[in-house]
DNA sequence: ATGAAAGCGCTAACAG
DNA sequence: CTGTTAGCGCTTTCAT
C-alpha cells in the first residue's frame, strides 16, 4: 500500500500556477484503500456508515497521501458551501472586528468558515463586494448597516439565502437585522448629559452615516429639552485619537466652545478629546464633560475613565450567528428584528 | 425575451436551506440571449471573443436575470480559485489587521479575494485551520510567524501553492517569508535605552512567542552591555491597556522596581504603563522611560508621546502581496527572504 | 464567432 | 455495508 501511495503523491517544485500539480482525490485515496470513491466520501461525512476495517484503511490512505478534500467540488455537488460571507465597513475598526470575532467563533463551531471583506463606507463598493461574495455561493451573508443600493438588495434577494444586517435596526430588513436604535442612543446621551447638569453642548463625530444619525438625534433632543444648539465638529474620515484632539482644538478656537459636555461618536475620539483637554488644563468633568461611544476595553482604564455608551459587540455577533444558524436549520419562525439595545456607563469623564 | 426571463427567475420565499431555489446559470442566460452556454462564458471572461451584438444580448440577459456566475464551478473547472488564504493570530489586534488590510487591497486589485481566519496562538489550532483553508483550494496562502507544526508544513508543501510567512524572518521559510528580525529589534531597543543613559531596566510583554523573543534579546543585550538584569513582567494573554497598568503596578510593588527604562512588547502596554505612571506621579521620561512597539496611530498623539519601535505594517502586507503575485505570475526568481526591518522612533516617553 | 463534448472532484439518489 | 450512475455549473479543447 505504501508503494502505491508514494507513487501517487505528485512530486516537483512549487509551481507558479496553482492546480498544476494534480492534487490527491478521493478516487486516489479509494484506490489505495481498495474501495471506491464514494466509500471514501462516506467515511469522511459519516464514518458510522462504513465498516471499521474499511474506515481504518481509508484513514491510513488519507494519512499517507496527505489528502485534503476539495471543498469546491463538495459545495458544487451539494449546493452547500459551508461558507458565510461577512461585509464590514472596516476590519481595523475594533468595534466591527470584535463583533466579527464572536460571530466567527459561533459559526466556526458549527463547521462554517467566514469570508470577510471590507466595504468602506461607499455603497458602490459594497455592491461590487456583494456580487463577488455571492459568486462563491455562501450559505448566508452578513452585512453592516441597513442602507444598501437597490442593486445590492436585488442581488441579495435573488440569492435566496439568509441575510443578516447588523449594527442597526429597521422595520424593513432585507431578511433579518440585529442591532440597536441609533436615534434612541443619541437621544439617551442627550438626556443623560442634560440630567447630569450640563448646560452647554458639543458633538464630535466620525464620518459614518450611523454616527451622524446619533449626532443629529443628540442635537435634536438637546434642543427639545434646553432650547439650545449644539456645537458640532465632524472629522470626515475614520475616527482616530489625533482627530479627537484636533476636534477639541477646533471647537475651542474656531467655534468659541469653552466648556460643557461633548458627545463623541467613538471612544477613540473621546479619548483624544480627553488628552487635549489635559494639555489645555481643562478639568474633567467639571469644566468639560466627555462622553464616548462603544465602551472599548480601554475606556475603563484611561484617566479619567471614560463615560460612554456600551454596545455589546460580542452579543451582537453571537445573535447574528444564532439567527443565521436557525435559518440554516430550516426554522421558519426566526424573528426578523433583534434589538439588543445599549447602555450608558457612567465613569469619570462625565 | 423579457417573458422568458421572468419565467426563469425562480420565485418563492427565502428558504432555509441554501441551494433550494435554483440559481440562474450560464445556460439559462444563454437560452435567453439565444446562444449556447460557452458563449456566455466567453462573453464574461473575454468580451472581445464574441460579436458585439451577441455581447449586448448576453449582457441584457444577465441584467434581467440578475445572474451571478458560480465561482465554485469556475474554480473547479479551471483549478484556479482566485482565493487567497490568510491566517493571523488575531483580527482584533490592530497590527495584524492593518497588515492584512494592505495585503487585501493589493490582492483585490488583481481580482483575488481573501479568506481570513484567526489562529490564536496555538499551533494545533493553526493546523486545523490550514486544513480547512486548503480544502477551499486557495491559489496561495499567507500565515503569520515561522513556527508551525510538522503536519502543517507537510500540508502546505503538498498543496504546491505559494506560501508566505509574514511578521518574522528565517533562513528556511516554507516558501517565502516577509518580516523583520525580532532578535535584532529587541537588541536595538536595549542599545537605544542604554545609550539614552538609563541604568535600570524592565520589560513588559504579552504572551506571544515573538514578543518573548524580543524580550529575551533585549535582556541579553542589557546584560552584555551593563552586566545588569532586567525585571520582567509577562501578562500571559493578549496585550491591553489594563495589562499595561497592572504590569507597572506589579513591577513596583512586587519586584521593587522604582524607576528606569521599560521595554514593552506593544504600544498598548506602553500606553497602560504611561497612564499608571501618571497616576503614581512618576515623571516620564526622567524617573521612568517607556518604550513601546509597533508605532500605532495613537502613539504620536498620547501625552507624553510614545517612543516606540516602528514596523511598517502596510509595507509588510504589500510586500507579501507582491511576492505572491509574482509567484502566481509564474516568476521563478522570487526572493525567499524579505527583511523589511524596523526603526526606533524617539518621541517623549524615553 | 460559435458550438459540442469532456471532465474538474465531489454528493445524492438508487441498487444490490 | 458498498458500488453504480448522474449530475452540480463551469472551463478547456477541439470542431465547425
Amino acid at each position: 500500500m505504501r508503494e502505491i501511495a508514494e507513487d501517487m503523491v505528485a512530486k516537483g517544485r512549487r509551481g507558479g500556477k496553482p492546480g498544476s500539480g494534480r492534487a490527491v482525490t478521493m478516487a486516489a485515496v479509494g484506490r489505495i484503500a481498495g474501495v471506491s470513491q464514494v466509500t471514501v466520501s462516506r467515511a469522511l461525512s459519516d464514518p458510522s456508515k462504513v465498516s471499521p476495517d474499511t474506515l481504518r484503511r481509508i484513514r491510513e490512505a488519507i494519512e499517507i497521501t496527505g489528502f485534503v478534500p476539495n471543498a469546491l467540488a463538495g459545495a458544487l455537488a451539494s449546493a452547500r458551501s459551508h461558507l458565510i460571507s461577512a461585509l464590514v465597513p472596516s476590519i481595523t475598526n475594533i468595534v466591527y472586528a470584535s463583533m466579527i470575532q464572536s460571530f466567527t467563533e459561533q459559526m466556526r463551531a458549527q463547521g462554517y468558515q467566514i469570508l470577510m471583506s471590507e466595504t468602506g463606507f461607499e455603497l458602490t463598493e459594497e455592491e461590487a463586494l456583494v456580487a463577488a461574495h455571492l459568486s462563491r455561493r455562501p450559505d448566508a451573508l452578513l452585512l453592516t448597516g441597513i442602507h444598501h443600493s437597490p442593486q445590492t438588495r436585488k442581488m441579495l434577494l435573488a440569492a435566496r439565502i439568509p441575510v443578516v444586517e447588523v449594527w442597526d435596526i429597521t422595520e424593513s430588513p432585507i431578511d433579518i437585522c440585529v442591532g440597536f436604535n441609533h436615534v434612541e442612543s443619541g437621544r439617551a446621551a442627550a438626556d443623560f448629559l442634560v440630567e447630569a447638569g450640563y448646560s452647554r453642548f458639543a458633538s464630535v463625530s466620525a464620518g459614518d452615516e450611523r454616527a451622524l444619525r446619533r449626532k443629529d438625534a443628540f442635537a435634536a433632543e438637546i434642543r427639545r429639552r434646553t432650547g439650545k444648539g449644539v456645537a458640532e465638529f465632524n472629522c470626515g474620515g475614520p475616527a482616530s485619537l489625533a482627530h479627537g484632539r484636533d476636534a477639541l482644538r477646533r471647537l475651542i478656537e474656531e467655534q468659541g466652545f469653552d466648556g460643557g459636555a461633548i458627545f463623541c461618536s467613538s471612544d477613540l475620539l473621546a479619548h483624544g478629546v480627553v488628552i487635549e483637554a489635559g494639555v489645555r488644563g481643562l478639568s474633567i468633568p467639571d469644566r468639560l464633560a466627555v462622553m464616548g461611544f462603544g465602551d472599548q476595553d480601554y475606556a475603563a482604564h484611561v484617566v479619567p475613565a471614560l463615560t460612554t455608551m456600551h454596545v455589546d459587540r460580542a452579543a451582537l455577533g453571537a445573535a447574528a450567528a444564532r439567527a443565521i444558524l436557525a435559518r440554516l436549520d430550516g426554522q421558519e419562525d426566526v424573528p426578523a428584528i433583534h434589538d439588543l439595545g445599549f447602555a450608558i456607563i457612567r465613569r469619570q469623564s462625565a
